[in-house]
DNA sequence: CCTGAAATCCATCATTT
DNA sequence: AAATGATGGATTTCAGG
């Protein structure tokens, strides 16, 4: 891992499907020796994979909610995760420091699928409280990109 | 936008530098039938772009938290987002409803870099109070299927 | 709106420095 | 570790149904 490999992510993180000669151009290697360093970064998980950037409204998911998750007692965060896992409108979670003990980011179709994917977040056996708070309006939504200089 | 568009958008959700001609197989069309829908999809905005995605932590971004912030008075979320833009730390920002007017979403490398950019957002004239809930552990991170049925 | 073919470009491997 | 050159496969354009 280097200032190339660094490059290199950017380059992917801009667009997945750009071509290694084209990132070669960019970081100055040929198409090869890209190929070797993605290959690389995959194998070592420092890239996880490649995805499409969809627009959530646009199929119909318009609609999400941070909900902060208080459990019964003390609970592995495996054991969280494991409940969570099934529950399709559950795009993100976190255990979290503070009262709650987990924060689950919720992503439906409307008001109303929303309620229902709340309900049955609630209904799992190891919640006892949440707090939900809508989202109104995405102000902001970028990838994590590799080349942000800490402070 | 029909059944066939999702099933493009699932194959490059799950692997954005998959072939035209390996996604025609899945879905049953030519290549270059594939790469037109895609081309319109790209058109339309459905899909934003595809990006590539890193593991924070094997990059040096380890530590995240959510901000609830509290502004003065009524802001215009443009106004809002004008400012939280600049700060490399945001990677994503919502109004909500509630008590707070938005949530921000930061990742920073440390705890220390953390505390900086904190303070960064909290030096924001727009801003009156922040209340900020550290991330303990990522339980899941998923990209919005297109596939998911709403009930 | 699709298929199928043709030209170009790319990925990938073996070889060399 | 990276450049180079060869080849098999992909992308992309275009003609035609």
């Amino acid at each position: 891992m280097n200032t190339i490999d660094q490059r290199i992510i950017s380059c992917l993180v801009a667009n997945a499907r750009s071509s290694y000669a084209d990132i070669g151009k960019v970081v100055g290697l040929s198409a090869p020796a890209v190929k070797r360093r993605v290959d690389r970064l995959l194998e070592t998980g420092v890239l996880r994979g490649f995805t499409a950037v969809v627009d959530p409204e646009a199929l119909g998911w318009g609609t999400e909610a941070f909900v902060e998750v208080h459990c019964q007692g003390n609970i592995a965060p495996a054991r969280i995760r494991a409940r969570l896992e099934p529950l399709p409108e559950v795009v993100a979670a976190y255990t979290v420091s503070g009262a709650a003990d987990a924060i689950v980011h919720l992503r439906a179709a409307d008001i109303h699928h929303l309620e229902t994917a709340l309900e049955r977040l609630r209904g799992l056996e190891i919640i006892d409280r949440t707090v939900s708070t809508v989202v109104l309006s995405r102000l902001l939504e970028r990838p994590p990109t590799p080349d942000r200089n800490p402070e």
